[in-house]
DNA sequence: CTGAAAGCGCTTACAG
DNA sequence: CTGAAAGCGCTTACAG
């Protein structure tokens, strides 16, 4: 009764075994260590698998390992919105190549209804890395009771984890003290709106904000007052770029530079302003904010500031595997470098003299 | 002994039946079926739950259930390489925007020490996609044997599976017609070189060959000789494309069409003919194939064959869904739409009056 | 070199 | 409504 043969069954190591002849011990040798078995008894036990068409259930490898051998990477919104964005798609790809090192593969966790609390319930994955600022309590709380080692990219919480991010601050001030620098004075901000419905914890700070900050003090150092400054925002995408822009030269008089947080949004810009017979950057410049690989391409090719993705992928990966791998407990927060990238479309104010 | 408590270790679901006094059953039942307990059982055994910190363990009940709640992405090469396309983060939207929907995960399986077919028999999956041609026959039997159902996308197989593709042929002779009625006669083309180092089997053709179908087509309709056509061939890397445009240029004599197979391809040529001082479209036109968002911001705008990634990545999830969740035997072929976009890089050949 | 057996942590058919 | 027990398919410490 027990030897019932479904066709449809894939054999199991028991199968193997009694085929064999030897034991589930030396079935199991004969795949993962078959320096612990004669020559003989693997070569007949690999004969056997094969003839059955047996390939050990990783399922079953990996619950009795206790090892998914996958990291989850947390899609901060929607899959939809979210890999509309290069940047996302770099720091896959930094996360990708790590695993891809590692022999480990990549699960990219979308909301389970609506909830991605709920998704990382049920993740299965050995530690997870999240991008942005938009990670909620409930989400820390069901990965720390689940024992689950995390590392959060751009993250804004005070969580106990590692975490990747660039001084953002310093980068904003970088960057609006450039367009300073070209003297523009009638500046016009697209920041990024928080697409998240919970209100943002008091002590954590959205990159938005932390921007602002930097952007404040390159106005208090060229004394312009910030209240001077219309600041817009909108979602990380081509087409949210572009409406914002519209929206903004519908609004504000002579601009001469408008500065976004985002590359894809500074690209949409460009779009709008070429639509709108408005020169870049003679009439007016454009800065973004990231340096994807589109930036060179476009027309004029986009100044930017350069936050490496990939960089940051890879580091994110590296510090999970090595709590992962090496149980190292000691958190580390590693700051990737940031650069100005000066291409072609910011130049001197028109007005400047 | 048995109880050995290091601080360490989550709870399970015996701990959680020992300290509420009932059974583990009960205790499956409260996370999973409540309707099958009382209420005042199910929230003692939470509120248990919730003081532990217990949360049931993925892996385990993924195993109990025989199911990974996950689908897998088959890189068609390296990390970098593949991540590098945009055509390839379209498919992996469309996968995961199904996932999603289904509330599985997406898990990107690159290869385990250079192999792939290692990598697919651990894959902690229920099922495969693949993208590209360039899947060997090592792989079809793991997924085979390994009772994995899996859809091909732009496959060039003979096996039995769905899969998802446009009519590559027509597609080509669409975009070469275009071409020849604009007037041009001296045209290059850049092709994929596909990247296997493995022989092409004799039946599979290439996504290559078939498209140079579809060009002969157009030729014997024109009454071109083939052979008067000089085809290059490049990875599918903005780098790539831009390098092979420079050889190209080096050597052929006064081109006024550059046909390529891929947009990114194209961009990198646009890139190129800029550097070179030579304008698009007037004086050498451009197309290029699949119709990613950028070839909208490129100057010029690109013209293109449309084939929808985010389309084709849905479309074989959904019959992938179809197989593991429905059981469906029945293989089906599904052929997504193509269109010519008509943009700015291409026009009328400057020679043709 | 080889094998019997415990263990990984759940789910669920079955009996009460 | 509740629980004892079998089962999912491996790995590996231990004994021989």
């Amino acid at each position: 009764m027990k030897e019932k043969q479904s066709p449809e069954k894939r054999p199991t190591i028991n199968d193997i075994a009694r085929e064999s002849g030897y034991s589930k011990t030396a079935v199991s040798f004969a795949f993962n260590d078959p320096s612990r078995i004669s020559a003989k008894t693997k070569d007949h036990i690999l004969k056997t698998a094969k003839r059955l068409g047996y390939i050990p259930n990783p399922m079953a490898r990996n619950f009795s390992l206790q090892r998914h051998h996958s990291i989850g990477f947390l899609l901060p919104q929607p899959v939809h919105y979210s890999l509309q964005n290069p940047y996302t798609f770099a720091v896959i790809t930094g996360i990708g190549e790590e695993c891809e090192a590692r022999g480990y593969t990549l699960t990219i966790i979308p909301p389970l209804h609506k909830s991605l609390a709920l998704a990382v319930r049920n993740a299965a994955v050995d530690g997870i890395i999240t991008l942005g600022s938009q990670i909620d309590d409930e989400i820390f709380e069901v990965m720390e009771t689940r024992r689950l080692p995390f590392v959060m990219i751009d993250g804004a919480s005070e969580r106990e984890s590692s975490s990747v991010s660039i001084d953002e601050e310093g980068a904003a001030y970088l960057q609006m003290q450039s367009v300073l620098a070209h003297g523009h004075r009638k500046i016009a901000i697209i920041g990024l709106s928080s697409t998240t419905n919970l209100a943002q914890k008091p002590g954590s700070r959205s990159v938005s904000a932390r921007r602002m900050e930097g952007y404040r003090r390159a106005f208090k150092e060229y004394q312009i007052a910030e209240s001077a400054v219309p600041t817009y925002s909108c979602e990380c995408t081509l087409a949210a770029g572009s409406e914002a822009t519209a929206r903004l030269l519908d609004t504000e008089q002579q601009l001469t530079c408008i500065v976004t947080m985002s590359d894809i949004v500074a690209i949409g810009a460009l779009a709008t302003l070429a639509e709108r017979g408005l020169s870049v950057p003679q009439e007016v410049s454009v800065i973004g904010f990231d340096n994807i690989e589109q930036g060179q391409m476009s027309r004029p090719s986009l100044t930017t500031i350069d936050q490496p993705g990939i960089a940051k992928g890879r580091a994110s990966a590296t510090l999970l595997f090595s709590v992962i791998e090496d149980a190292l407990t000691a958190y580390e927060h590693k700051e990737i470098p940031y650069s100005l990238v000066m291409r072609n479309s910011l130049t001197q104010a028109p007005d400047a003299d």
